[in-house]
DNA sequence: GTAGGGTTAG
């Protein structure tokens, strides 16, 4: 096995986020007397940023560097990303002298990084400052930095900034993708705007190139979200005519307003025929809808989904539990023992 | 021949 084999496994791994086994690699591969590449650790430093454990990245990165590998522009945007992410934004600034030192200069990637973060937080105008030094920088935005930064207008509100980078960017020639089109279809429905979504919503379906199921999935999951059901339900019969199938997402949305108008039945049919048509519920899901049930006060049927939960080994997570807790509270806890999978009767116990 | 950034559920 070569340094390909092992990079390609342990980036199979990386993705699933299975750290053990990741690890387990990393290590074994030095005990076959092949020392982890830049790409090795590269991955290995990736995967630890997007969990959180930066301690354990700075730690990787600072044994590269001891055995003589030179981290480039990925590896220290994968630190940035991290420290970032956890909001140490010191560490950004200290990662980013170090990276200059070391000769490398900020790509696009690194900009479009960081912007999405201050984006997330609500800080757009750092995020602008950010675009205007690529640019003064010369570093070329792309679709991906002015999709960040219209995310980053629609999160505070600031439409009419939206609207000028759309003129923007379509004035200089770059394209908007799918993405662009979900982020402008979400954003308009956030800020009370979902007319508005709906007429992007239907320039992609008619000319603008096809829509995503995740399109799909916003466009419905707005409409469902004030009340529009019989518009969501024909976008959700839709779907298949546009050559895409419905996602986990989909059939949660649609599963839930089922659940809260009291449509049970159907939304059990609706559950079924979505695990017919390949799409296995996950653990988010099942509790959603267990904690849709409880608070219908539906207990046998949320019963039968916490079963799923059990037998497919899926965590209770704690809003959940919580909720079950709180039947016990109310003094109907004896009263739903039988009602509930064993495992969870601890729950119930009055306190 | 391998590693990075932007969209949907809460």
């Amino acid at each position: 096995m070569d340094h390909y084999v092992y990079n390609i496994l342990i980036s199979a791994y990386a993705k699933e986020e299975m750290v053990g086994e990741v690890m387990h690699i990393f290590t074994k591969m030095r005990q076959q007397g092949l020392n982890p590449d830049a790409v090795s650790y590269g991955t290995v430093i990736d995967l630890l940023s997007r969990i959180g454990r930066m301690d354990d990245a700075m730690s990787l990165f600072n044994q590269m560097i001891t055995e003589g590998l030179a981290p480039g522009i990925i590896v220290f945007n994968h630190l940035i990303s991290g420290f970032c992410t956890c909001g140490k934004w010191e560490k950004v600034h200290e990662l980013f002298s170090e990276m200059l030192d070391c000769g490398i200069c900020p790509d696009t990637v690194f900009f479009n990084t960081v912007m999405d973060r201050l984006c997330k937080n609500g800080r757009v105008t750092e995020a602008q400052d950010l675009f205007d030094l690529m640019v003064h920088m010369g570093v070329k935005p792309d679709v991906c930095t002015y999709n960040t930064l219209m995310g980053g207008y629609l999160f505070v509100g600031k439409m009419d900034e939206v609207s000028k980078l759309l003129d923007n960017m379509v004035s200089i020639g770059m394209e908007p993708d799918v993405i662009t089109y979900n982020i402008l279809i979400d954003g308009y429905s956030k800020n009370g705007r979902i007319d508005d979504a709906l007429v992007v919503f239907r320039e992609m379906l008619d000319t603008k190139g096809k829509p995503s199921v995740i399109s799909f999935n916003i466009m419905i999951g707005a409409l469902l979200k004030c009340g529009r059901k019989a518009e969501a339900k024909d976008l959700f019969d839709g779907i298949w005519a546009n050559g895409l199938v419905p996602d986990i997402v989909t059939y949660s949305l649609m599963i839930q307003k089922l659940i809260e108008e009291g449509s049970l039945q159907e939304s059990d049919d609706l559950f079924v025929s979505m695990e017919k048509n390949g799409c296995a519920a996950n653990s988010r899901m099942l509790n959603a809808i267990v904690r849709s049930l409880l608070q219908k006060g539906e207990v046998p049927r949320a019963g039968t989904y916490l079963s799923k939960i059990d037998e497919r080994s899926f965590i209770l997570e704690a809003s959940t539990a919580s909720l079950l807790t709180a039947l016990a509270s109310r003094g109907k806890g004896q009263e739903y023992k039988e009602l509930l999978p064993e495992k969870y009767s601890e729950l119930l116990i009055e306190a």
